[in-house]
DNA sequence: GTTATTGCAAATGATTTGCACAAGG
DNA sequence: CCTTGTGCAAATCATTTGCAATAAC
């Protein structure tokens, strides 16, 4: 894990008057110890493994405060769960494409993107705060030689596959 | 409403072998019959200022269906209830800018953003079926004068406004 | 010692579904 | 008629919340 992420909660922490206890402790280790997008009942999954004790609720209440701290992010990949992106904290402004083909998530950043979109925010007397891309997309080489991939993906972070809402 | 859309409906209902009945055509002009975003519980009300009788149920099996025809779509605004946007059908490719200040949403075009976002999805290696654009912004005017003036969102389709998620 | 935090179970809230009846074609 | 659509109420499912017990600081 970056150890900026620890800092900065600890940051969010002591800024807000919260105390560091050993589920939270557990949970953020859970929660950054891979790049991959997650639910709250994929995390909470994941964190009963370490620890049988945990519970839902304060897996719940505790990305709740990540999302607050702004090291978490929610994402929509139009899913009925919501989805968490623990990434942005080493990429601030990137995106997200799915492959309607096989619901991979890759992720992308794009300067000239950034620039264009921002263009467009202040001609229409605004400034931009945040932003959030989703481009659903298929496969080209599934399209023209009958298989996908996944090179491109694998190189990239997101990496995510779950069904529609 | 656009004349298209009831064509495009039409065809949708021929080629499923689905059935007009008294209750879609109610639904859907309602849906039609202004430009904003809404909530499948806000169009429940709309129409049973219509008809008494039409239940929810229809009204969610309804909307079911006008997105599956693609005469309606789902949007994002990062809350729970799901937001329908029946613009597309006029503004193919258009995306949504909220305002952080006083929640109301503007929808822009903008062909260099979608050529920029189509130009990276290319060299992933992908082919753009969809894409949406969500940009959280803060008022300019609000913060220079003080006063939110909704002098373009006015001019503009979207203007919504409801509690976050 | 205070006050924040936890776990549990119950509550919530949006959406979906099973089923018997109604109504398009 | 035959099949799709409807209304109702119950079911589902993710998430939130109240509360008594527990643990930070």
């Amino acid at each position: 894990m970056d150890s900026g992420i620890k800092e900065k909660l600890d940051e969010f922490i002591r800024r807000k008057g919260l105390r560091r206890t050993t589920q939270r402790e557990r949970i953020v280790d859970v929660v950054f110890s891979r790049d991959e997008h997650f639910t709250a009942e994929e995390l909470f999954d994941r964190v009963r493994k370490v620890d049988g004790d945990t519970s839902r609720a304060t897996v719940y209440r505790t990305l709740g405060m990540l999302v607050e701290a702004d090291l978490l992010r929610q994402i929509d990949l139009g899913e009925s769960q919501i989805t968490y992106d623990p990434n942005f904290h080493d990429k601030p402004s990137h995106n997200h494409l799915v492959c309607i083909d096989c619901g991979r998530v890759v992720e992308f950043e794009d300067g000239n993107v950034d620039i264009q979109t921002d263009c467009v925010t202040r001609r229409l007397g605004f400034k931009t705060v945040r932003q959030s891309i989703k481009v659903e997309a298929s496969c080209e080489q599934l399209r023209l030689n009958g298989v996908c991939p996944n090179l491109i993906a694998t190189r990239l972070s997101g990496k995510r596959l779950r069904k529609k809402r």
